[in-house]
DNA sequence: CGACGATTTGAATAGGATCAATGGGAGTGG
DNA sequence: CCACTCCCATTGATCCTATTCAAATCGTCG
């Protein structure tokens, strides 16, 4: 794998705190691969034999059942997704496809699994990666059962805003089919949602979002850190 | 506490590869309580003080926003509960009140850590009970997203039917509000979803609920093992 | 320029929520 | 034991939200 990437991936929660020489037994073990856009990597039901982790590009978890998909997350760089599978020694519960073309780290998961059973730190930093996994998919599912579409689009906007560095103009990070099936909704009922945040001050041109009035959005969205915040 | 609690606890995945000696120490940290039914045992926002094991009763985790509420989860005998929080020292998310009169051992937040931190066994142990955990929100976040009320309450039937024995007759777990909460609808909807499965033979009389046609409630339902399964 | 995919808009429908009213036990107190 | 009350569940009517299907528009890329 290209030398620079090495200390970026170091450096990530789940492995910076790791023996060297247990990542080093990652590494070696590991793949550096480079996908085109569009690729399914893996498929839901699948054994999870590989922990992936995105270098750069973005992936895109979705999952299906009965002719119908949904857009689960997307992951982005740098960081690592279906940690839990593999652990686990299960089968994949999303799949993942890349959003665009992106260069993947691949892990066999024998040697994730190996390396867990070996290295102390590593479990630890396994545990609190699975703690903030889990403590997200909560809040996802929060934001899903209290809140009705138009309340999880503005406050998505919000968190983008403020991701983005709060100067009320963003640019959405992803095309609106994804953003809408993340969100819980159809493309259709994303445009109209947008049309009802009119009168809060919302105004769309391509992936522009301006943001014209915060403080009436804010009390549209009530954004909460039990629900939107990223920390903890 | 209760001599012939403990081996109960004890054997808990959470607890059963930990060092006697750590064990011992949670357990001399630890109360048990016996609280009366409705009593709201956390609330979301406060500092995660404490780790949580339903030892008898049941326990309802549900979450508030914006005058809205919704079940999360109900916690059966004998588990844990707000473990994520717990570890990762931070608030809690979901709030927590008895659904009936219940004996609840409350280990202090700090004592957890510490065997955490020094325990490795139990470390582990704790990335598999997280592991677990998060494919389990992640299945009900498919359910949700993938799903309409109708199709989620005949896969629950289902589950249910499969927990008490595959006799095509059950008995209802939780009193319907909460079950309607817990599958993301009104009380309401719920009696009408139950009318939409009349034709697929489900019957209902108070907390008694009749298959007569398990295979038609099948092919409506279609379960799945990556969403509807309890195991892996 | 033309084709394709993504987005938007419109119209109709379905799914679910809300509000209001009624029925039905379970528990309480006389 | 019976009446009363309360809460849960059901039903009806209506409203609102969101999906579906269809068509138009826009922009991009070859």
């Amino acid at each position: 794998m290209r030398s620079s990437d090495l200390p970026t991936v170091r450096q990530l929660g789940l492995f910076q705190s790791m023996a060297d020489s247990s990542f080093e037994k990652l590494v070696q073990a590991a793949y550096l691969q480079t996908f085109p856009a569009q690729l399914e990597l893996i498929t839901e039901g699948d054994p999870a034999d590989f922990l992936y982790v995105v270098i750069d590009g973005s992936v895109e978890l979705f999952t299906r059942w009965n002719d119908r998909e949904s857009t689960m997350a997307i992951v982005r760089p740098v960081s690592t997704f279906i940690l839990a599978a593999v652990i686990k020694d299960a089968v994949y519960l999303m799949s993942a496809r890349t959003a665009r073309k992106s260069r993947i780290l691949i892990i066999p998961s024998e040697n994730v699994r190996e390396a867990f059973a070996e290295d102390d730190a590593f479990a630890r930093a396994i545990v609190v990666e699975l703690a903030s996994c889990y403590r997200t998919v909560v809040k996802e599912q929060k934001d899903l059962k209290l809140r009705t579409a138009v309340e999880r689009l503005a406050n998505r906007l919000l968190r983008y805003d403020h991701e983005q560095g709060s100067q009320g103009r963003i640019e959405l990070p992803y095309d609106k089919r994804a953003i809408a099936s993340l969100i819980g909704m159809t493309p259709e009922n994303l445009s109209r949602a947008f049309n009802t945040l009119k009168p809060y001050g919302v105004s769309v041109d391509g992936a522009v979002v301006t943001l014209g009035d915060i403080d009436a959005l804010t009390r549209l969205a009530k954004p909460n850190r039990l629900i939107d915040h990223d920390a903890t």
